[in-house]
DNA sequence: CGATTAAGTCAACATATGTTTACTTGCGGA
DNA sequence: TCCGCAAGTAAACATATGTTGACTTAATCG
């Protein structure tokens, strides 16, 4: 319950990247165990972030992965251990996507980031923050990436911690990314029109003035 | 499967009023088909809108509701039925809440409710709108309320149906409700701090900002 | 008061699902 | 080339869950 097991090398994103929908890449290697592990770990995001936690079963993300049930419990441990390095993973990729942008382009990096509607994109990581599995432990990684997301992007807009007036920053900063999951969600998940069917062309102007509303770029 | 069998005058808010938390109130008459089915959709309510419709079980709701489980599938025909219900009388008290409100005090209203932290508030109702079930069904009631709500909102800042250029204006409204959405998941359901623990008071600027940035009370 | 009917209970069933165990197969080094 | 071991497979198991049908109990009406 505690040691993750036979653990391949854990190199994330795989040498064959995992194709955008259905049909295994070209060729793959015919015993792989990172890719393997990657493969199932593309396949859970993108059905837990679409359909949840409890909705998905273990049988819909190995079929999607094109391998066998069992691995899941090989390499995850468990349905939950894989739930857990979802989220791990879409911690690294927010952090990733936007960290080190400079600061008043963050609601239109966050914005193109949004728009993009492809599987694997941060649309994808954001609705993949709200669903829940009941455990505790993910729970605790969940809460854990969004105040940390929430960190970031309020410290781009002068918060510092422990700094007595900038709690109001930190709350409008939990809000904006509260916005910016709803809308992920609602467009990715709900697909309701005509948000859904919205450009990123679309999608900036409007982000860019809720962010700026919310977390004005100088003094508060 | 179409015909909902014995259901009871579905005369809505029941004359005993649900006790807030657990407890039955005082002393229920022992026998009544209305109230019954009222304890059943409240706890459903409140259950689906928490931990989604996968992770609920039929179980849990007539525990919660201290009643028999088969009375689920007595008066709501199955557990999707149960669900159903649950979105309509969503989309019953999303109505009766925002409806009639001076246009420009909608922000306020709105903020107002969220931040009520209540079982049976706007914020509980707001959660369930993004929770599937996978049916068909259901996704066409969410839908639909989705869609009203958002229109009622534009309709308050100058949206006209059909009317060319304020197709901007719907899709700024949808953002704002994704937005609300969003705020009431990460506070009740996530319970991400500060966000969860703030006040009416702290919630009601901060949404009044991002209300009117993206609908901007005079013209586009 | 007695019978009729609706309201509620109980137990069982069929199935879906997470997990494990024993087995097979292909890869890589000696 | 051959052997050992990791990678992968298949089937079975235990359990949780939605639903049903037969039964019991309390209201209501004559």
């Amino acid at each position: 319950m505690t040691a993750e097991p036979p653990v391949p090398p854990t190199s994330d994103t795989a040498g064959e990247p995992a194709s955008d929908t259905a049909g295994e890449p070209a060729q793959r290697r015919r015993r792989d165990a990172a890719e393997t592990r990657q493969l199932l770990l593309d396949a859970a995001r993108q059905r837990f972030a679409r359909d949840g936690y409890a909705a998905t079963t273990v049988r819909d993300i190995a079929d999607d992965a094109g391998v066998n049930v069992a691995l899941i419990s090989r390499y995850f441990t468990s349905k939950e251990g894989l739930f857990e390095a979802c989220l791990r993973a879409a911690g690294d990729e927010l952090r990733r996507t936007t960290v080190q942008t400079p600061a008043d382009r963050v609601p239109e990096t966050i914005a193109r980031h949004i728009a993009d509607p492809g599987a694997a994109g941060l649309s994808s990581q954001l609705s993949l923050l709200l669903r829940s599995s009941g455990d505790a432990a993910a729970d605790e990684i969940r809460r854990g990436v969004l105040v940390r997301s929430s960190e970031q992007l309020a410290a781009a807009r002068g918060w510092r911690p422990g700094e007595p007036g900038s709690e109001q920053i930190l709350l409008r900063a939990q809000m904006a990314l509260a916005a910016g999951i709803g809308v992920a969600v609602l467009r990715s998940s709900i697909r309701l029109d005509p948000l859904s069917s919205a450009t990123e062309q679309d999608l900036v102007g409007p982000l860019r003035d809720l962010v700026d509303a919310l977390l004005p770029p100088r003094e508060s």
